[in-house]
DNA sequence: CTTGGCTTGTGAAACCTTTCACAAGGCAAG
DNA sequence: CTTGCCTTGTGAAAGGTTTCACAAGCCAAG
């Protein structure tokens, strides 16, 4: 079994978590792989070819067992246990993210938060207290932050980037709208919404046949 | 050329639109696919193969002049026009969406807001009277809304999105955490912030040699 | 025990995407 | 005009992912 492992398969690896746990919470104890697969969007041998580089989860003519298969993909996603995150730049973005308990509910805790602005420094915003990111490199070690969250403006990111990466954190979620690759094999990762609208745009301006000019659906 | 274009082609095209607008504020007037390539992370094979199902846009020994081939790929992703977008659901991520200054400034504007609860219902947040989500339908088709924005808790999406489809929005977008599939060939992008951070933690947990419990980074 | 119905795990096949490598052709210098 | 350098556009090759299809094996009923 596992080589390496494709980055969609780990995404649909968190879905089949997540539909798994709702599953149980409906008292659901066994499930088979068209059942998880259904709602994940995907097929049945998909579910078992993603299942089985990590080893054999299943019974044969039965299915899965729920909980022993939530166990495991936690195991698989490093989910077992908790991750401190930092998080550089408190505006629109950054707060939302301090304010969204989902995040801690999940085991994603925020445990440090910078700004470059100096009336927002020693300011309180959800419990943190907003540090200068010049502080970012101490602060990150003492607290041990193993991920590294950028919300800053996107001039700047690729900067934020490279600190974090110097203060030892293992990965990178990056919200500023710029491609940031690889720094010293730290794995970056982003989200970029009017990204994925551009992408709808696309869908759209394919679906109305692509006009000249103007029309389409007003 | 153009059969049916994969979504990572797409997502790159708007990666080479946002590099070659910086390019050309910056003067550049003339760029070659190794140019465009190096900040998209990617190759300039790729580039020209990208660029390729769409027609030809550069000339040989020279390179791509930036300003057409910006206007080529405002006019392949639809974005030469703006698209009017309506939201449901006011809270964090909402909230922010609708503070969000840049959708509007890259041609995405918010018409239309709902929630479903009564105290949020009137009131106004950035500009917007927040309305009830029964009147989704008629407001959607009055301000002929094209995209459809979710931002509800993760229950009650698949039905809101249902909703929008029946409206007669041309492409959804969403932020709750459920896998929504296509409804009636209206295509749903969901962005998962929690799925994001789980494929870092996969990321996280291998690099950490997986031990079987605790210990890793502290 | 035997039969029939299910479901997993997995090689092989099909399909899709990316990379390679090179002919076609532009440009500048002489 | 010729030479030398550069870059595109694109078939072909390589590499990766998804789907197919079936043997292996579990379970329940008779």
């Amino acid at each position: 079994m596992s080589g390496r492992i494709s980055d969609s398969t780990v995404r649909r690896l968190s879905l089949y978590l997540r539909i798994l746990r709702d599953l149980e919470r409906a008292g659901v104890e066994v499930v088979s792989s068209a059942r998880l697969a259904q709602p994940a969007g995907a097929t049945s041998a998909q579910v078992r070819k993603d299942l089985s580089h990590f080893g054999s989860f299943g019974q044969r003519g039965r299915g899965y067992s729920a909980a022993p298969l939530v166990r495991a993909l936690e195991e698989i996603l490093g989910l077992s246990r908790s991750w401190r995150l930092a998080l550089v730049g408190v505006g629109k973005i950054g707060t939302a993210l301090l304010g969204y308990a989902g995040l801690a509910r999940r085991g994603f805790d925020i445990v440090a938060a910078f700004d470059a602005d100096a009336a927002k420094i020693g300011t309180q915003a959800f419990g943190q207290t907003i540090r200068c990111v010049s502080e970012l490199q101490p602060v990150v070690a003492e607290t041990r932050a193993q991920i590294g969250v950028i919300a800053t403006p996107a001039p700047v990111a690729a900067e934020v980037a490279a600190e974090f990466a110097r203060a030892g954190v293992g990965a990178i979620l990056n919200f500023a709208r710029v491609e940031l690759s690889e720094i010293d094999g730290v794995p970056i990762r982003t989200v970029d919404i009017v990204l994925e609208l551009e992408g709808l745009s696309y869908l759209l301006a394919e679906a109305a046949g692509r006009p000249a000019s103007g029309g389409a659906g007003g």
